[in-house]
RNA sequence: GCCCCUGUAGCUCAGCGGAUAGAGCAACUGACUUCUAAUCAGCAGGUCGUAGGUUCGAUUCCUACCGGGGGCGCCA
């Protein structure tokens, strides 16, 4: 879809030259303004040509719209200015008409795709549990997260890689084997171990030798084809699995410190190895090798970024975290600055805790204490795609509170059933349509949609169009919820139309029939677009 | 003490430095011989935590303070 913001600043560029001044490097906005007296397209240029020209905005915004270029942009209507020295172009509903025309020939797979991406290596970390139990719903959120900031960032021309990252070794493993060996004797785990009910029940069935690390492996090995099954329930599928124990039996974990060492970025004390982290803006330095001679999780972690980085070459990466492994973020970022790795390169999101109110309190999760509540408990109560909208509804930055009789309710408190119920209203007129042997939505020229005049239509076609923005701005921002938001506003905006606008009811002209069955189509075209984004279902019927 | 996140309507939350700050829920009122009312419409609700600063313009950026959450291991 050809922009129309992208036309309006090309014609005041031109309007700019033709005054003979410059364009303002940065800061010019062309954008769908919140307001419909402000017209559909606005600009702050004169604003800031004012700073640089030094004369009054108003008279900069007169000489602007008086020129050729800005006069004979196409659609327009009329164009106004407003108080402080904004420009607003209000255009005929025929732009809206030949966008819905280029919006469905570009059909789902081109509709709001970017290209700016240019193929740069991504790629995402996150989940990463432990697989000592079961995914908690911070888990679920936080895998949503990552997913679905996969799929806008694939939607924008990266080449993304999803992996997860497997803790099966060193002492986590060993507390679990632990866990379950005094389960099996009947007895409480030991200090410090997992107290889930999990635990119990896998204890009964481990018959392997008393040995915690091969128990440990044994029930981790379980736990982690646990958690794909949960993760696969809400459509996220990991390219990798990265071992640890395979980064750590491969010698790869000396060689990093190895390198640290020739680097003059580590340091010998009290029988261990450091890493003189606070060079690089550490709070404190950290540990590579204990005194006992084992690595530390932290000396793992940086072989595996080392990996990322250098053997495996990504272009960048991200890591999503939950907000509790906040410690790790400067150590990591001090560890690839001393190998001298560009860390810009490196871009960690921390997720909020996630918790759950029952009754009057909230409950916190602690996979040790065993008051986790699992994610596939969610998700048996309410489904994946409420699971995933929901998580996808707020900011990563925000701590959230998920309230389950709320999640529950089937309305527009869960945006869930609003946007699903959106497009199974257009799949119903898509069937009725062919019952009744009415050829399917067809168009040879956007003038046949020039019977899109009602408010509801306009508005409809207004928020189809907003989506590349839209998409756009998510990948920018790493912010997929701005996805969450605008599908909100487009089911909205067809639930009004259906609500107004009857398509295959008596007394309809064949013309209006057929413009309106295009127009579904197209807002099908977006909705079905802006749910895969989110990996979410577009149910026929409901 | 230090670091990160957060404070917007009664509640849960949107809001790329722009114009009169928006949704849903809850409360109240109205619309079903229908293309599925899981919907639509109306009404009501705000010192955008507080105080400064930058700017033509600040809910948005900066500083300080106050409240809430999380993190500061030779755990992972």
């Amino acid at each position: 879809m050809q922009r129309r913001e992208d036309q309006i600043v090309r014609s005041l560029t031109l309007a700019v030259k033709e005054l003979g001044h410059e364009v303002p490097s940065s800061g010019v906005h062309v954008e769908i303004p919140a307001r419909e007296e402000h017209g559909d397209y606005s600009t702050n240029l004169a604003l800031l040509l004012s700073k640089q020209i030094g004369q009054p905005p108003l008279s900069i915004a007169e000489s602007l719209i008086a020129t050729e270029a800005i006069r004979s942009l196409p659609h327009l209507v009329k164009v106004e200015i407003a108080r402080p020295g904004f420009i607003n172009f209000t255009l005929a509903a025929t732009h809206l008409h030949e966008l819905m025309v280029e919006v469905k020939e570009e059909g789902r797979d081109l509709f709001a795709r970017h290209d700016f991406g240019d193929g740069t290596r991504m790629q995402l970390e996150f989940v990463s549990a432990n697989p000592t139990g079961p995914l908690h719903i911070g888990n679920g959120w936080w895998a949503s997260y990552g997913d679905a900031l996969g799929r806008v960032l694939e939607r924008c021309g990266y080449s993304v890689t999803r992996e997860y990252y497997v803790n099966d070794t060193g002492g986590q493993i060993r507390t679990l084997g632990a866990s379950i060996l005094a389960r099996r004797r009947g007895e409480e785990p030991p200090e410090g171990g997992y107290l889930g009910d999990y635990i119990v029940e896998q204890a009964s069935r481990y018959l392997g030798e008393e040995d915690i690390v091969e128990a440990g492996k044994w029930a981790a090995e379980e736990n982690l084809a646990t958690i794909q099954r949960s993760l696969e329930r809400l459509n996220i599928v990991f390219d990798t699995w990265f071992s640890q124990a395979s980064i750590e039996d491969s010698g790869a974990v000396a060689n990093v410190v190895d390198l640290l060492f020739e680097r003059g970025a580590v340091f010998e004390n009290d029988g261990a190895l450091w890493l003189r982290s606070t060079e690089w803006g550490d709070t404190r330095d950290r540990v590579l090798r204990k005194s006992n001679g084992d690595y530390t999780y932290l000396a793992g972690d940086i072989a595996y970024h080392y990996n990322k980085f250098v053997i495996r070459a990504f272009d960048a990466v991200i890591d999503i975290f939950g907000a509790d492994h906040h410690g790790q973020v400067a150590s990591m970022r001090a560890a690839m600055a001393a190998l001298g790795i560009d860390v810009d390169r490196l871009e960690i999101r921390l997720g909020q805790i996630v918790s759950l109110e029952s009754g009057d309190q909230a409950v916190k999760f602690s996979k040790r204490a065993g008051t986790a509540v699992s994610l596939d408990w969610l998700v048996d109560e309410v489904g994946p795609s409420v699971t995933r909208l929901l998580a996808l509804s707020t900011s990563l930055d925000r701590a959230t509170t998920i309230n389950l009789a709320e999640a529950k309710e089937r309305s527009m408190e869960n945006p869930a059933y609003y946007i699903q119920y959106a497009h199974a209203r257009m799949a119903a007129l898509d069937r009725m349509r062919s019952e009744r042997g009415i050829a399917p939505a067809a168009i040879d020229d956007a003038r046949e949609l020039g019977v899109l005049v009602h408010p509801r239509e306009i508005r409809l076609m207004r928020e189809i169009i907003a989506l590349p923005e839209v998409v756009r701005l998510s990948a920018l921002e790493r912010a997929p919820h701005r996805v969450t938001t605008w599908l909100k506003g487009l089911a909205a905006a067809f639930h009004g139309f259906y609500h107004d606008c009857p398509v295959l009811m008596e007394g309809i002209s064949d013309e209006l029939v057929a413009a309106r069955l295009y127009l579904v189509e197209v807002a099908r075209v977006a909705i079905v677009t802006g749910l895969d984004l989110l990996g979410v279902d577009a149910p026929e019927e409901m």
